[in-house]
RNA sequence: GCCCCCGUAGCUCAGUGGACAGAGCGGCUGCCUUCUAAGCAGCGGGUCGCAGGUUCGAAUCCUGCCGGGGGCACCA
């Protein structure tokens, strides 16, 4: 559905006459609801001064909208000003109103995306930076979804291999009251385990290591179930080493058919330096064992053969010298490398007395997702987890987040939507209509500018990765609907007045529950 | 040595070419017979790490440097 902003665009971009000129909202309301620099742009191509094609494309403006624009302003260097009418401001409002799915996009090609994410090993519980991986994930694919892609979520996890094998053995050894070996897991979890199952001081230790798994599996579902984050598909990576031919088998073969395979030493290596890596990497050890990148490839030839467009694999940002061998691997394949995106997580570092805390899985120093759970709850865990860029490290005080719970600009977006739920009730049959009369209050305008800004915002974060966007705006439009709560009495002023306050409102509240959806965060109705 | 990310208010962070740089938290001062005070209003707070360059215009793009984090395995 094209909204009046598109409409906008649309009439700008016919009087720049090609060029790509901006509409954007000013910071400053005296610039206008909307300002272009078409005439900036325009002005070198035809060698006039930018004021003179500013007053032209102006005149242009007014023709083309009619009643629609209150006004043009030509300012500064040549920016073109645009106030728009109230009469536009309701039609806005309407139709924000009638279209069901306000803030679905549809893209010029609409992918089948494959979102991989968390992809925590079984070897313990998922931690504080699992659920930053677990919000990031599945909000990017929220977003995607309602940018109109088709999505899938995906975990993989090794179910195999000797980091298994080192928690089969750690297992074991507090079974028997032994410290665990040199290089194992030390967590309390380990010790819970070998208590739980039964029998598992004289287990053999991959059967032991393969009944951890499951619990330790399980325990992960149940923590993501509670973080409101479920998986299409749960990839094991034995599965790759299983059939005749096996996944991996059938993965060498095919890059050893494009002529990308070499023996070297005992080894099975992939020329990865023909396309771009430092050096060449092994798939399959002198051993025999097939490495970790080996299995990795098999992987991902086995998303590709799926017929994905786009493979988003969101990693830690301890794992990013990884993508240019993956990048090689799938220009090895003959496949686009772009098909592959890797969105790096930074990490998130457990703060403790002003002092930066070590998180080990290993040494079992960590804090889990679900104490962070217990602690401050899902909801607030979410926004605080999706708040920040991708890219940026998050500082995480413990203490601090405890007691600054409350304070989570979450409960505020989630009060405005509480707040508009109250006056929806109170108004009982009133029925909302944005009507086509009478001058409208500054916040007023303020808020449907916000409304109006929605598709934008989740076209923006779905096309640059960005989460953390939806939640700067779903804080900035409960701020702009709490002016307008100060402003604008609803429930019992004139009807007219009335009717169209109540549009605004259903519209408010339906564009907050929707962003906060995206961020996995719940709307409630009373608070 | 090479590669990736970051450096913006006291703190945590938004802001990927536009007009006097923003929010939350913290500090100070006021405001509940009113559709929810988990709120509102006001005050205070900034050489956008530094130095050059590109541009009509740079926190934003380019180069170099400084500082912080991470990575450079026949580990996963």
């Amino acid at each position: 559905m094209t909204t009046p902003v598109d409409e906008l665009r649309s009439a700008v971009e016919r009087a720049a006459q090609g060029a790509s000129p901006t509409l954007e909202r000013p910071k400053k309301a005296h610039f206008g609801d909307f300002s272009t620099n078409a005439a900036l742009l325009l002005a070198p191509k035809l060698r006039q001064p930018p004021r003179e094609v500013a007053e032209r494309l102006g005149e242009q403006l007014r023709d083309s909208l009619g009643d629609r624009i209150a006004r043009v302003e030509v300012a500064g260097p040549g920016f073109l000003n645009l106030f728009m009418s109230d009469a536009w401001y309701r039609d806005a409002v309407g139709r924000i109103l009638r279209d069901e799915s306000f803030g679905a996009g549809r893209p010029e090609r609409p992918e089948r995306v494959n979102v991989e994410f968390v992809s925590a090993n079984p070897t313990g519980p998922l931690t504080a930076a699992g659920g930053r991986h677990a919000a990031y994930g599945d909000s990017l694919a929220r977003i995607l979804a309602l940018a109109g892609h088709t999505v899938e979520r995906e975990y993989y996890f090794n179910d195999a291999g000797s980091q298994v094998r080192k928690l089969g053995e750690s297992i074991r050894a507090r079974a028997r009251g032994e410290e665990p070996p040199e290089d194992g897991y030390e967590g309390d979890y380990v010790v819970e385990l070998a208590a739980r199952i039964a029998g598992s001081a004289d287990m053999d230790v991959d059967e032991l290591a393969r009944r951890a798994v499951d619990e330790l599996v399980a325990g992960i579902q149940g923590t993501l179930e509670r973080y409101r984050v479920r998986f299409d598909t749960w990839f094991r990576e034995a599965a790759l080493h299983e059939g005749d031919p096996s996944p991996i088998a059938h993965a060498v073969d095919e890059l050893r058919a494009h002529g990308h395979v070499y023996e070297s030493e005992g080894a099975v290596w992939l020329r990865t330096t023909s396309f771009g890596d430092d050096k060449d990497r092994v798939l399959v050890r002198s051993t025999g064992e097939v490495t970790y990148f080996g299995a990795d490839v098999a992987y991902h030839l086995n998303k590709l053969e799926r017929g994905f467009d786009r493979l988003v694999n969101v990693l830690g940002a301890d794992h990013h010298g990884y993508v240019g061998r993956m990048k090689a691997l799938f220009s090895a394949l003959g496949a686009d490398p772009e098909v592959l995106e890797v969105p790096m997580m930074q990490f998130v570092h457990i703060v403790e007395g002003g002092q930066r805390a070590s998180m080990s899985k290993r040494r079992g120093e960590f804090v889990t997702l679900d104490e962070l759970l217990d602690e401050i709850g899902v909801d607030a865990t979410r926004f605080f987890m999706l708040q920040r860029s991708h890219d940026t490290t998050i500082d995480l005080d413990l203490d601090l987040a405890r007691q600054e719970s409350a304070e989570n600009p979450v409960y505020y977006v989630q009060y405005a939507h509480a707040r508009i739920s109250s006056i929806l009730a109170k108004a009982g049959d009133s029925a909302p209509d944005a009507g086509s009369d009478g001058e409208l209050h500054p916040a007023e305008r303020v808020l449907v500018l916000k409304l109006l800004g929605f598709p934008g915002e989740v076209a923006e974060a779905a096309e640059r990765r960005a989460p953390h966007r939806i939640a700067s705006y779903a804080l900035e439009l409960a701020q702009d609907f709490t002016a307008f709560y100060r402003d604008c009495k609803v429930v019992g002023v004139e009807p007219a007045v009335e009717s169209f306050r109540l549009a605004l409102c259903v519209a408010t509240r339906r564009t907050i529950a929707r962003a906060l959806d995206l961020l996995g965060v719940e709307a409630p109705e009373t608070m």
